[in-house]
DNA sequence: TATGATATGATTGTCGACAATTATACAAAA
DNA sequence: TTTTGTATAATTGTCGACAATCATATCATA
């Protein structure tokens, strides 16, 4: 939840090893977001602790942190599963996400030094690139390197930690639709315009924009959701 | 970081048996809150195992939680301590805070029932009993009652689970100087003009007045921790 | 004295084994 | 046919043991 990162002296930075319980975190994370492992999925202690050759305890441990994530759930006796996002999660998601998203632009505006602006700038042009390029799966990646980027910047590590978190659990649901990422890169266009005005350190602007582009991918989540239940019925 | 409450019908409220882990971690969890582990108590694990009559591992997996939670950190190959909450961990819970509590307060005016309000009402008068009886430890408990009540009662289980967790890394920071309990209580005066604002329904006047209510024991603490560096120094 | 090497003890990291629980298959009874 | 009971297999929960790592004490050397 909370980094354990003290305040040393910027030009030491010390070697991490990263236990193995950590390591294997990271890779069942990447391979839940990637859609590996999609929702719903049940996650047999025998067949992944073989897989990635560790002892249950260690993919336990690996559990129980991706359980505090919100990617995976646990029933009792009955094992692990990828969670899967239900409308009431995006709502939640996406209202806290406008409200601390629009924080840390607004820290960013203030904060942030140039160079750093110029970096998230850089992202932005990439993103366009790759959406032209009709490269959707990269241009989503880039997509979300921005926003994360923005976390970072706002240099707040509960509020990164939060929010990285919480686009953790949006990816898993995009991950059971891909057409959703082809209309929700659509609203990069949007990105130049909040950039600007980033760089104006202009935050009575900025922060608004960003929590309406928020608004906006949420309102495309709750389309799409809408569409697909009424398939069902 | 999610419960998994699925929608079932309201009078089938299954049994739940909390696992070893889970008890240890709630046991933990309380002992660290309420200062019987202060910070920076190194987490031996054959001591704690021992004294639990649990195995290291069920020990392990309730350190993983708390690890997440805040309330504990980590050294690779050291073990475990109780977290040393700093003022940059203040700073950053406190903005935070006010961020978040003045939205569950925003929903709170719009959606809590009237019984629900009550109850809210019916804590702050507790608050202030124990107040005036001197009993600052009751009062402080009641006090956090209070504001965990709003978390609750927004309906939004992110934004509860954050704020509760935040929340106890705040205790924990109180609980190495006692003092602070008596002159945080004092504000539990500011607790009546905020609840007559929800009463009314009026989220224009409700948030900004918990948000300052925030801010103001925000002030107090930090004041504390300035006048304790100057002793150190 | 200060530094470095070495041995020893304490503590954490990882594992495989067994116990407890749940799921499945199949038979028996209504 | 549906339900209930029972045996078996599969899976999770918990543990103690061993390996790897770190802390401490002791001693040799400059």
């Amino acid at each position: 939840m909370r980094g354990a990162q003290q305040q040393q002296p910027a030009w030491i930075d010390s070697i991490q090893r990263l236990s193995l319980p950590d390591q294997l975190t990271s890779r069942l994370r990447q391979a839940i977001i990637h859609g590996a492992l999609p929702p719903g999925t049940r996650l047999l202690e025998n067949d992944l602790a073989a897989k990635f050759s560790v002892s249950r305890t260690t993919l336990r441990e690996a559990f129980r942190t991706l359980q505090m994530e919100g990617l995976v759930e646990a029933q009792p006796n009955r094992g692990c599963f990828v969670t899967r996002i239900t409308r009431q999660d995006l709502h939640e998601i996406y209202s806290l996400r406008a409200l601390l998203e629009g924080y840390a632009v607004e820290i960013v505006t203030r904060q942030a030094s140039d160079p750093e602006i110029e970096a998230l700038e850089a992202l932005v042009q990439q993103t366009l690139a790759a959406a032209n390029a009709g490269d959707f799966a990269r241009a989503t990646e880039l997509d979300f390197s921005w926003h994360q980027k923005i976390w970072e910047l706002s240099n707040h590590q509960r509020l990164y930690q939060i929010l990285n978190s919480m686009s953790s659990q949006i990816r898993l649901y995009l991950t059971i639709n891909a057409k959703l990422h082809k209309e929700l890169i659509e609203s990069v266009t949007d990105h130049p315009q909040i950039m600007a005005a980033i760089r104006r350190r202009d935050g009575r602007s900025a922060v608004p924009l960003i929590q309406r582009h928020i608004c906006e991918a949420r309102r495309i989540l709750e389309e799409f959701a809408l569409k697909q239940k009424r398939n069902e019925a």
